[in-house]
DNA sequence: TGCCTGATTGCCT
DNA sequence: GGCAATCAGGCAA
């Protein structure tokens, strides 16, 4: 499971949004190593896109995304859940790609045991629960996602048809904006 | 300082 | 389908 190169992340958010489906996302902790394929990502546009985070600047919850692309940015939110994204575009441009579900591919025992559930589609079918099934924590903020001990691989190749786009999910503002990508048919996918 | 909202989840009716 | 949990960021005062 050799991590993808700097390169695979210097692409546009939105061709980095479909690039990542079907890619293998890992994570090496000392419970064990996790991993799955991505199966739904949404991308978030930066200034341009009230939408984000990103949309009013740097602060000190988002400058990861105003780094260099392919790093964490893992925040909190709801008071209880942590999401995590994948930076994108270069530095100074504050863009990324949220990761909103998995097919569980590595270490199923270890997801089950964090997720106090049996039932693998509900180990990583959704941003919070993903987080939680591979242990990513907050230390991981800002980590380069070419290597260990969180990183992407290459996973299985999803063709331009099979991807569904469709607005994104749970968000108010620029609601209706096509940012929201998923393999077809995939049980994995959130129920959104 | 105080109030409101949120890129969510899971339990309850 | 409704709603609580629980807290950090953003903005008004």
């Amino acid at each position: 499971m050799e991590p993808l190169g700097r390169q695979f992340y210097s692409q546009p958010t939105i061709k980095l949004a479909r690039g990542l489906l079907g890619k293998s996302l890992l994570h090496r902790s000392e419970a064990g190593l996790t991993g799955g394929l991505i199966v739904e990502t949404e991308a978030y546009l930066g200034s341009r896109d009230p939408a984000s985070h990103a949309s009013a600047g740097p602060t000190n919850r988002n400058r990861a995304m105003f780094g260099p692309p392919g790093r964490a940015y893992i925040y909190f939110t709801y008071g209880l859940h942590w999401c995590f994204n994948v930076t994108a575009m270069p530095k100074g441009v504050g863009e990324a790609v949220l990761i909103r579900a998995l097919e569980p591919t590595e270490g199923i025992e270890l997801m089950q045991r964090r997720r106090l559930r049996n039932d693998i589609r509900q180990l990583a079918s959704g941003p919070g629960k993903l987080v939680q099934a591979m242990g990513i924590a907050r230390e991981l903020y800002g980590h380069d996602l070419t290597q260990a001990p969180l990183w992407i691989a290459p996973g299985k190749v999803v063709k331009a048809a099979q991807i569904a786009v469709t607005p994104r999910v749970g968000i108010r503002h620029n609601p209706e904006a096509p940012l929201r990508f998923y393999i077809k048919d995939n049980p994995f996918v959130s129920r959104g």
